[in-house]
DNA sequence: TTTTTCGATAAAGAAAAACTGATCGGATCA
DNA sequence: TGATCCGATCAGTTTTTCTTTATCGAAAAA
């Protein structure tokens, strides 16, 4: 079989147009700009020697020729498309799961996994969000994405990126009656304050932030005190304006881009615990796998060599 | 409609090699290398999150999951492989005439003219060989390809290549018992000569291009003398060893890329003629136009926007 | 058995294709 | 009349795709 094909992709930008008869619609639809859709239907037109499209100056309509081409076209990318959508859609499908400590699952994660969903259709996500650590011969997870020292033995582990703790603020603590400027001033503010589960890793608490900081004259007692495991409550807390919270840079680096959060200061504390994907290592090179992996390398900035 | 398609050059890729069941002759059919394939594969794997090929050490075989999705994307890639035949053959298509200078037409275009329908299924050349002036008001001509002076006025006119006139000889004439070493050498051999069409551009004679040389004791007026027009007969005696003739580069240069043919000094001889696509403005930019210029231009080298 | 061959694979860099962003220009609408 | 919408165009950049080179392992050949 000979089959003279042109640029496929031109080929769908036409059948996008064709359909659309705009290319700003089929721009949209592709998720390009209506420049790709035009330089893509040209390409297509010199490689037919032939006009498809009739340009008015505000609208596009399909030429004789562009009429004749556009109908099997279609049919055949629908019917890719059909085969497609049953392919997704098959009952085999397994689910990828993987287990994510809660915090960085609600607050990272999660706001991710459309784009991984976009890039892998054909791989269904279920989070298991718990703090646990995981015996993967044991328990129906096949990666997960912990904090700690990177120290898994059987495990192929990877870097996803190193943590910081610093104290954040609503906003509106900068401008009130007793901005935060300095350190000192954090006397005028309640410090929102963790338990910690003695078999977690923990983070530097407020008296050790403040001894880095040579502060003494704040107390780092006073205020609400939250359970462990009440990350998020005492974040709310931090977000209403209530007080000041020690936070994890990852977790709060959507809010702080957002604005809903500030760093009033500069001090960040490091420790030696990472955050790690992490995974059976016989397993590790099956495709949905590997499709995650590489994804979430890539979200986390990291390229996968530099690991 | 949303269509969450793939790539649709992995597809492709994925669609050959399943139906060939081999990663090589798949490339072959897509006229690229084995590896573009897998990684072809590979990627689709990898946006689906499941393996399509059980790669073995000398083959490849489909795995369930390529089983389930190989007959749909065949189907549709069959459905637009139809289209597009469809399309090429309608009877509504037009040739492109293109007229050239008959030699030129021979030596140079035809052996290009495969590329430019594989780049360009849809049209088709339909070769004028003429050395006449072309009114393309009153002839059914689209585009000519000319050596002259490049003063056509009303004509969109494209700078193709110079010529440069030089001997050339069979390479047999290098080791016989008066190799050319020096343009002296040719006193051993025979000239061969061309009478001009006065009407026509001319080349520089022997005569010239001895004086250039300077060359005193070589005789101009020896040797066999060709016909105005049979520039090709005295190639073939060129070809034949028969002697050695003054050439054009653009006429010469794919004998003596393939070594039929050698240049046996390096004193070529200029003139202001220039070889040049040429057409009426006003349907320059039709597609068929517009992309034999482009494709012409870029075979000889030069780039449009440099015109 | 040993050697050769064939097809798949991996990594890195090159080439080509595709896309964006900015600008222009003519209809349409207020 | 001005504002806006839509398409065209162009240069520059990013992304994708491909080639190159080298390796590997089983099948075929010696």
């Amino acid at each position: 079989m000979h089959r003279r094909l042109p640029s496929l992709n031109a080929l769908r930008a036409f059948e996008a147009a064709g359909r659309h008869l705009s290319f700003s619609r089929a721009a949209a639809e592709l998720h390009v700009t209506p420049a790709a859709v035009g330089q893509q239907v040209r390409t297509l037109e010199s490689y037919l020697g032939e006009t498809l499209f009739v340009r008015q100056n505000r609208s596009v309509e399909l030429t004789v020729a562009g009429q004749a081409l556009l109908p099997g076209v279609s049919d055949g990318f629908d019917q890719i498309a059909r085969t497609m959508e049953a392919f997704y859609r098959r009952t085999v499908r397994r689910p990828l799961t993987v287990s994510v400590e809660p915090n960085f699952g609600a607050k990272w994660l999660v706001r991710r996994l459309d784009r991984f969903r976009e890039r892998h259709p054909g791989i269904e996500i279920r989070l298991d969000a718990t703090s646990r650590v995981i015996d993967f011969t044991r328990e129906a997870v096949d990666l997960a994405i912990r904090y700690g020292d990177g120290n898994y033995p059987g495990l192929r582990c990877d870097d996803l990126f190193e943590d910081e703790v610093f104290p954040v603020c609503s906003p509106a603590l900068l401008d009130g009656p007793h901005p935060l400027v300095r350190p000192e001033d954090l006397q005028w503010h309640r410090l929102l304050r963790q338990d910690w589960d003695p078999n977690a890793p923990t983070w530097p608490d407020w008296a050790m932030w403040l001894q880095a900081a040579g502060v003494e004259d704040v107390d780092p007692g006073q205020g609400p005190q939250f359970a462990a495991g009440s990350y998020s409550l005492m974040m709310d807390a931090a977000l209403a304006g209530q007080g000041v919270a020690l936070a994890s840079s990852v977790l709060v680096a959507d809010d702080i881009e957002a604005g809903r959060l500030v760093k009033p200061f500069d001090l960040g504390m490091h420790q030696n615990l990472r955050y790690y994907l992490a995974g059976p290592e016989a397993t590790a090179d099956e495709p949905m796998n590997a499709a995650f992996r590489e994804w979430v390398l890539s979200e986390a900035g990291v390229s996968e060599a530099g690991v």
